[in-house]
DNA sequence: CGTTTAGTTCGGTTTGTTCCGAACCTAGTG
DNA sequence: CACTAGGTTCGGAACAAACCGAACTAAACG
């Protein structure tokens, strides 16, 4: 790999590291391990080469590693006469993701409808029209969630198709 | 009050406050006071108020209360002859959110074209198919995103009629 | 001018996170 | 059996976040 390709995975790496820090709530080495598997792909990537390349402990990838596996985040294969793990993304991440996605929608949803449920049983106690609560935020937002919801299952299918297809 | 609602209220308080310390990335204790003025409402809270029911001291109320109003996420007005501020959520607030919410999808969306512009890259200097990054998730994902942004621009232009029609 | 109201500021404690080094383990190799 | 490769485990350092109490301020009240 030239030196070019190889310094831009690794601005890739930190952007996409940063990227998923915030997201899935990842400690930064821990995210940097997570990017660096995607943008290997499927030959792989060992303990080693994370701990030269992301330049971090041996007891801090382990420890990482090891968590990440926990999560279904990632899984390894091996060659035989070869003792070394070569780390990829767990195949149905993407699909776990997505499922991540529906549920977390899924609560917001369902924590919109409570605080709507609250305010209604407030106004009925509230003879003033001006102190009201106001829900048509509620109504809007819920509308848009069930569209998001709607997209996400789209995504799903497309994912779900593609993969039985090959 | 009674102290069925409001015991409610503060169970909800705690709900929500657990929901948006995750998702805005807030203190405890100024998810709390997010949660406790959304559903308060448009009468308003107070700083003596939220120290004797959020259970806080006057350092911690003071420091997040001028923190949520630097991020614009809420304002106060007051009363003639009265010197308490009475706090509600900024009225420009879930327009915000909205905002930030394509923001972000908009992040995603790039760098998920950065992403899939290397794996294009490095494909090229790789002879076996095999080997290969499969793009089709990046395709269906940028898809999907752009699916759920609509979905928001939909949302948004809700919320600004709904506001001038009032 | 002393007191009350409504808050602010500062220093410090507690708690939690993230990472590291050193010692250890386990399976195969010479 | 000693050595090596490929990790794991443990204790702690370093830093950061979250909260608190005590002292302070600024404006209004009496």
């Amino acid at each position: 790999m030239t030196k070019d390709i190889c310094s831009k995975k690794m601005a890739l790496v930190e952007k996409l590291g940063v990227h998923l820090e915030g997201r899935e709530n990842l400690a930064p080495v821990a995210a940097r391990i997570m990017a660096y598997v995607i943008l290997t792909g499927k030959r792989g990537t060992t303990f080693d080469e994370m701990v030269t390349v992301l330049q971090a402990s041996k007891s801090t990838i382990s420890t990482h590693l090891n968590h990440l596996q926990d999560l279904k985040k990632l899984e390894y294969f091996t060659k035989t006469g070869d003792r070394k793990k070569y780390f990829i993304i767990n195949k149905d991440s993407v699909l776990h993701h997505i499922n991540e996605m529906i549920k977390e929608w899924e609560e917001v949803a369902a924590l919109h409808k409570e605080m709507k449920a609250y305010k209604e049983a407030i106004n009925e106690h509230i003879t003033d029209e001006e102190e009201k609560f106001d829900l048509t935020f509620h109504n809007d937002y819920l509308r848009f969630v069930e569209d998001a919801s709607a997209s996400i299952e789209n995504l799903k299918e497309n994912l779900i198709k593609n993969k039985f297809n090959l």
